[in-house]
DNA sequence: TTATCTGCAAACCCTTTGCATTTAA
DNA sequence: TTAAATGCAAAGGGTTTGCAGATAA
């Protein structure tokens, strides 16, 4: 995590940027989470810990995370795009119950030969995929 | 496609709502679609046949064909949705250019059979996936 | 010093909604 | 006749942008 804030910062510098303390904030918070997280929802999460930092700057700074290769934008279906961390390891891909929402992530290298494989058929070189599965958790399936 | 519009009219029948030439129209350039069309397209290639129809009925239409399980809405990242025809068959996936934007539709059983079973895995009842494969096209590779 | 950054408000895109009028049944 | 459908314009989300003042380098 402190590595991720300097490789934004290494970034940052590269690009002739500045490091602001709003920029600092937002990539914290953003780097402890676990999952995906919508603008809104980490703008509000950035304002318990340091109030004033403005939507847009978040925004922006998930913009900034963008193009550094340190996030992804990402949408489930919906209007709203959430942001994920960019790991550096596997890509992995996501279980999602329509029901109560839970999103659960998942790597399956078979799968992922698969896939290369079909595309190799249809004359396509795969840079990235994106897998959802939707359906009931064990919890919304029993109850 | 005849048939199509037909299961349109039993819907609308069903529902107590009303066959309006509108709702023909839409429908029928819909049904004429091979691939996704957004609502704006939808509402233009309408236009040039039928002109005078609001793109607030395409929307409306559009999603009266949603709830009727003739069409389905997706979202390829970015914010405007496209709607693409529920076809009985089995389902399908895609494989996107990101130099182009070329989509294409392919069918591959033996991975959803896989995807079956990592869901079991993790709990989870599957009832619906996307898959989308993000890469060049040939034509793209070896430009 | 000075180019970048910030926060605000306004603009933007896509989609939905309110309403008076039209229309299918 | 009458409940539903239409088209317009206005409102609604989510996101971006213009701008004057603040700030890192």
């Amino acid at each position: 995590m402190a590595n991720k804030i300097a490789d934004l910062n290494r970034y940052i510098a590269k690009k002739g940027l500045k490091v602001t303390r709003q920029r600092e904030a937002v990539a914290e918070v953003f780097f402890a989470e676990k999952g995906h997280i919508s603008a809104e929802e980490l703008y509000m999460k950035v304002a318990k810990s340091h109030p004033g930092i403005g939507l847009t700057t978040v925004y922006r700074t998930l913009k900034l995370l963008t193009e550094a290769g340190l996030a992804k934008e990402r949408r489930f279906g919906e209007p709203q795009g959430v942001y994920e961390k960019e790991d550096e390891d596997r890509h992995h891909d996501h279980l999602i119950c329509t029901r109560c929402g839970k999103i659960v992530e998942f790597k399956e290298p078979s799968i992922e030969e698969m896939q290369e494989d079909v595309a190799r058929r249809y004359g396509f070189v795969v840079t990235d995929h994106k897998m959802e599965l939707y359906g009931l958790c064990r919890t919304c399936s029993t109850a």
